[in-house]
DNA sequence: AGATGAGGTGAACGCTGTTCACTTTCTGAA
DNA sequence: TTCAGAAAGTGAACAGCGTTCACCTCATCT
């Protein structure tokens, strides 16, 4: 009986999500330490006293594995993201905070982040659009897109943003400059890079900064001045 | 008669930098198209009818010979972004081309770009930080850095950008923003991804939007309307 | 001419993901 | 309760990987 639908667990079901589980976070635990290159099969069945074929009852491959830690990583992140923008706080603040929170919670789980923008893919052998859409506004970053959207068209609205940028490009370049620097932070050795006669810029200083220079750049032309916290470090 | 400075090679270095040539030749053209998971010591021996381990005469390692391609093309990169940079036209175009110039080089070459950016290392096991520095401005990465933030102040120095910035972290923004875009160019199927009721977006409108509002982030608060083409698509 | 070392090779080691025939164990129906 | 059949688990094996090592050949230098 296969995947049954009905509400209540067998033992044998029980027993199946015991194993499935125990595989799932002897994973999760080996991958946010050393990464996909720590992640054996092998070592995997021995962590959970098992055999190695006997993943290959739980999982198709390792890939298929290595998604769902990734899809369980990116629910957590929206989940960071859809509350931080949900909060009762001014929108300068919301937005900036919702920009932070992400950068955040990427740099946290590095192996994981990176995992999810690991693969590349050549537009040229794509199918048709707008299936597309429809299969990315469900997907998990499709969903964190759509709360940025949001943001950008609410700033709009309030008159803070420039009402004349378009706001899918917007969030698209928001978003962009939010993974850049959660990338740049997890894959360089000394990030933020800064002069040795420089005062020492911390990760977090760097990604309020950073923020702020994104929400300028969508300001409309005239009220811009009310940023603040920006003049970090020496002035020239 | 090992590594000889003399300015004449002998036939035998001459044989040997011939192979060594054909060795990263093959390389280039299989790492381009398929990058690190195509590329195995075994079908390289096989493509310049060698065998495996005569590679080892050559490289140390697989790694040694991938660092060798990455760097071959951060050299071309940060080739190409110096000439842009030195460009005979007005500060606002010559800005946002180095954007899109980072951008386009780096899109040109998913895997290169990507490799360069795929070791995850973490802070914490620093060595100390004055000769970081020093390393870093020398490096590809160092110099194009040391591009941008030259860039960043010669716009403060028109009146152009905001004086308030700290050229570094500016500099270090505007590259995170450019590094975030060339990734979800190259990882995402179908980026940028609109609405299908949006009319669609190619890379390069997008890679010009994006540099653009990278570029008002950094002006100064009061002369901003002077930016142009960045009504894209509807307006609400 | 003979020593020396660089260039080149095949076999092997230890690792990887994955498959497959096999056994054991559990479960649902007669 | 019995028994068929499915599910769970296993060890061996396959093909591939990066890398090493003893060994051989041949060009070069003294």
């Amino acid at each position: 009986m296969p995947t049954d639908l009905s509400l209540d667990p067998t033992p044998a079901e029980r027993r199946r999500l015991k194993v499935r589980g125990a595989i799932i976070d002897a994973a999760e635990r080996v991958f946010a330490l050393e990464g996909e290159s720590g992640l054996s099969i092998r070592r995997l069945a021995e962590e959970i006293d098992y055999s190695p074929s006997a993943i290959y009852k739980y999982f198709g491959s390792k890939d298929e594995l290595i998604d769902e830690l990734k899809e369980a990583f990116f629910e957590r992140l929206l989940a960071r993201v859809g509350r931080v923008s949900g909060v009762d706080a001014p929108f300068a603040v919301r937005g900036r905070a919702c920009v932070s929170t992400y950068i955040e919670t990427a740099i946290e789980r590095p192996y994981h982040y990176a995992a999810a923008f690991s693969q590349i893919e050549n537009a040229e052998l794509a199918p048709q659009c707008g299936a597309d859409w429809d299969t990315f506004t469900s997907s998990y970053k499709g969903r964190a897109f759509g709360v940025l959207v949001s943001m950008v068209k609410e700033g709009q609205a309030l008159g803070i943003f420039d009402p004349d940028l378009d706001p899918f490009l917007s969030a698209t370049s928001v978003w962009a400059a939010s993974h850049g620097v959660a990338q740049l932070l997890t894959h360089l050795p000394h990030f933020p890079a800064v002069a040795p006669t420089h005062a020492p810029v911390s990760a977090s200083e760097f990604i309020a900064f950073h923020a702020d220079l994104v929400f300028r750049g969508l300001q409309r032309p005239d009220d811009r001045p009310q940023t603040d916290s920006i003049s970090l470090g020496e002035k020239p």
